[in-house]
DNA sequence: ATCCCGAGGG
DNA sequence: CCCTCTGGAT
């Protein structure tokens, strides 16, 4: 359900218009993990759990020329890539599920990265967040990814009421077309780290102010 | 609902 | 000091 007075279809006409800035202003966007295979890109996404994506660039290097392949990670020891992602945060569990996810993919998938979001999302440490970041950028499979950002801008944009990340995945789905699933979701994020952000939203710079419940329209005003 | 966990910003 | 960062499993 959408909010207040506004109906699903004025809420999609507005989430159109939305999308359509946001690509005025943010041109190409995709993710902003630095990564050199689904592999890779599925681990980075995994240390990406209440972290800067900034970080896990920067703890990537090192750790995929120790174990740039799940075959390297069956043979890591764990207290070694606890040490080598620990400036991540939640590195016991991170560390644990990247080397068991790493024997499933040898033992179950050709130590190949699974292509559907069942497969993935059985994975330990990869839930419908990381799964939509994979089928999205490398399988060409749309899907909302909802993490922090797009939650909250979401719910600001008044596109959900829900906290639950799966409800407002569902709400999304209902008012953005399927094909910019996954653009709008990066974009999402992009525009809440630069703009929405969290703490104190820069509304006066925002270039979506008049299509915002929060500083915009007054009781459904059509621009 | 709670736990896991470190780092950076205001 | 407190809040937040591209969450997931129990």
């Amino acid at each position: 359900m959408v909010q207040g007075e506004e109906t699903i279809k004025e809420a999609q006409g507005r989430a159109r218009r939305v999308f359509a800035l946001l690509q005025k202003e943010y041109p190409e966007i995709r993710c902003t993990l630095d990564y050199g295979s689904p592999f890779q890109l599925m681990v980075m996404t995994i240390l990406a759990a209440q972290c800067t994506d900034a970080r896990v660039n920067i703890v990537a290097g090192p750790l995929f020329e120790q174990y740039p392949d799940p075959a390297a990670f069956c043979r890591a020891k764990l207290k070694d890539v606890e040490v080598a992602i620990h400036s991540t945060g939640f590195f016991r569990q991170k560390a644990k599920n990247i080397i068991a996810t790493s024997k499933i993919l040898i033992e179950k998938h050709k130590g190949e990265v699974p292509t559907t979001l069942e497969e993935l999302t059985e994975l330990p440490g990869v839930g419908r967040k990381t799964a939509n970041v994979l089928l999205g950028e490398c399988f060409n499979t749309p899907g909302v990814i909802v993490d922090t950002h797009c939650g909250r801008l979401a719910r600001r944009l008044g596109f959900t009421q829900a906290e639950e990340p799966r409800q407002v995945e569902r709400d999304l789905m209902g008012v953005w077309p399927k094909k910019h699933w996954t653009g709008f979701s990066h974009m999402l994020v992009f525009h809440g780290r630069a703009v929405c952000a969290s703490r104190s939203p820069k509304c006066e710079l925002c270039s979506l102010r008049r299509h915002c419940p929060r500083t915009g329209l007054p009781q459904g005003t059509p621009k």
